[in-house]
DNA sequence: CTAGCCTTGACT
DNA sequence: AGTCAAGGCTAG
């Protein structure tokens, strides 16, 4: 695996033999009316649809096409171009040279599913070996295409909020640490959504919108955790390592319970702290530990302060939206919320005692939490996921777009090829996931709306961090 | 006819 | 100015 690995940092093109003429096998020489082909079946087919030309076989129509007997059958060599997907509308009618056509973006995306996939490979440390030779479905086989929609999540984000022009101040203590500038990343060219392509036909391949270009994972990290078990070879390196970026749940337990009894003990005995008050305290160290794990997690660690409060104050409630649903979902129980102290709150308690907005707030978390349930989501994937909200490209005025942007997709990657590869009968996995995270983040607006209602009428202790994130995000939202 | 190399020109 | 898929040209 490791000599894999390293051949192919060595040698980024070594799989570039992959590239054979799907009609007959000669070495490719670019995209060529569809899809990559060699120069001589490129030329073939452009003057069999130029000159209209009919040929017969001599045979049974089905003479076997390769690169030294391609001359012997036309008529059999262009019923392959068309049955490997060559398209007589790209020849021109007109004879017209040069340009672009509307196959263009096609292309491109082409080229960034291939990309991808070579990254997904090297990534972990195998290769396929199922391709003998002369199958040339180099270009038939999308191996993502038609389960996944997309290979990131729709952003029906909400306005997106910009850094307040004063930084607050606990957040800004809490994440005092200035890390070094990030070693190495991969800039990638994000694909433009949207264009409009003139199409009289319509385009097979334009189902699933742009995904971005893939990044290739190198291995500049720590080492995999030992705790991971034995050394899986079909989990991704770099899911190993966000696995090993999560908190020791107990530990982070001990800590807001110890909290949170120094502070009852702190105030008088008479006056008991209402419920949604202890919620919010609660809340509130929980994103104390939610900003502890990302200070110390990798790629945010290498971010400059600025940014990584950017990209917190995107997300914070997303995050903690997460941990709570994640703790439901191990829960386990229809009818009762485990709260991070470990305590149990009856649901119908909760509906009773609480107003009409917060039942529905927790009715929906439960509905979220069942469809992960449902899914039987586990520890990995729930740690790719934080690291999908907490990596946010779309903040606005991020110094290192860039950055976020290249783990981001490195994420995403690693989550798809990790959800291939070990629930390979749940084909849309992955795709599933993602799709938790828009709903996710519809809650979590609806919660800091709620928050930020119950904050305006007194409810909530002021001097928080939760309040700081709130008003942080508040501050330019318009 | 074949296939390697050349020229074009919209798009980036 | 560079890219790269169209069409064009021409030995073999």
């Amino acid at each position: 695996i490791l000599g894999g690995l390293l051949k192919g940092m060595e040698f980024p093109n070594s799989d570039e033999f992959e590239e054979l003429c799907p009609v007959c096998g000669d070495k490719v020489s670019g995209y060529h009316y569809g899809l990559l082909t060699c120069e001589s079946c490129k030329g073939f087919f452009k003057r069999t649809v130029q000159n209209n030309k009919r040929y017969t076989c001599s045979q049974n129509q089905d003479c076997g096409i390769d690169k030294t007997q391609r001359k012997r059958c036309p008529y059999c060599r262009f019923q392959k171009c068309l049955s490997v997907g060559m398209r007589l509308e790209a020849v021109r009618a007109d004879r017209m040279r040069g340009g672009r056509n509307k196959f263009g973006p096609m292309y491109k995306r082409d080229r960034a599913l291939k990309q991808q996939k070579r990254a997904l490979i090297r990534a972990s440390g195998f290769k396929l070996e199922s391709n003998p030779p002369l199958v040339p479905s180099a270009q038939a086989d999308y191996p993502f295409a038609g389960s996944l929609p997309s290979l990131l999540p729709p952003s029906l984000a909400p306005p997106e909020y910009d850094c307040p022009p004063l930084c607050p101040p606990a957040l800004g203590v809490a994440l005092q640490s200035y890390g070094s500038f990030p070693a190495q990343y991969q800039y990638t060219t994000p694909t433009l959504p949207g264009r409009s392509i003139k199409a009289e036909h319509p385009d097979p391949y334009s189902t699933s919108p742009d995904s971005s270009l893939a990044y290739p994972y190198t291995e500049g990290c720590l080492p995999a955790s030992p705790q991971t078990s034995p050394m899986n070879p079909t989990v991704p390196s770099l899911v190993l390592e966000l696995l090993s970026c999560e908190p020791d749940e107990e530990q982070v337990r001990g800590k807001i319970c110890a909290y949170l009894q120094q502070e009852q003990s702190g105030r008088g005995k008479l006056d008991k702290p209402r419920p949604f008050n202890l919620l919010c305290v609660m809340a509130d160290q929980t994103l104390f530990s939610i900003v502890e794990w990302a200070r110390s997690c990798i790629f945010f660690k290498e971010l400059k302060v600025g940014d990584q409060m950017r990209l917190l104050h995107n997300c914070w409630s997303e995050l903690l939206l997460l941990d709570h649903i994640c703790r439901q979902v191990h829960h386990g129980r229809e009818n009762s919320l485990l709260l991070i102290t470990g305590q149990e709150v009856e649901l119908a308690g909760v509906a009773s005692e609480s107003g009409l907005t917060l039942s529905s707030l927790v009715q929906r978390g439960q509905e979220l939490s069942h469809r992960l349930q449902l899914l039987q989501v586990d520890r990995r994937e729930m740690a790719c996921l934080k690291f999908l909200i907490l990596f946010n490209p779309n903040v606005k005025l991020l110094e290192n777009q860039a950055f976020v942007e290249s783990v981001q997709e490195q994420v995403n990657g690693a989550l798809l090829e990790y959800t291939l590869s070990t629930y390979p009968q749940h084909l849309d996995r992955f795709s599933q996931l993602l799709l938790r995270l828009p709903e996710l983040r519809a809650l979590s607006n609806q919660a800091e709306d709620y928050l930020s209602s119950k904050h305006l009428s007194g409810d909530v202790p002021c001097n928080s961090l939760l309040i700081e994130m709130l008003h942080a995000k508040r501050a330019t939202a318009i």
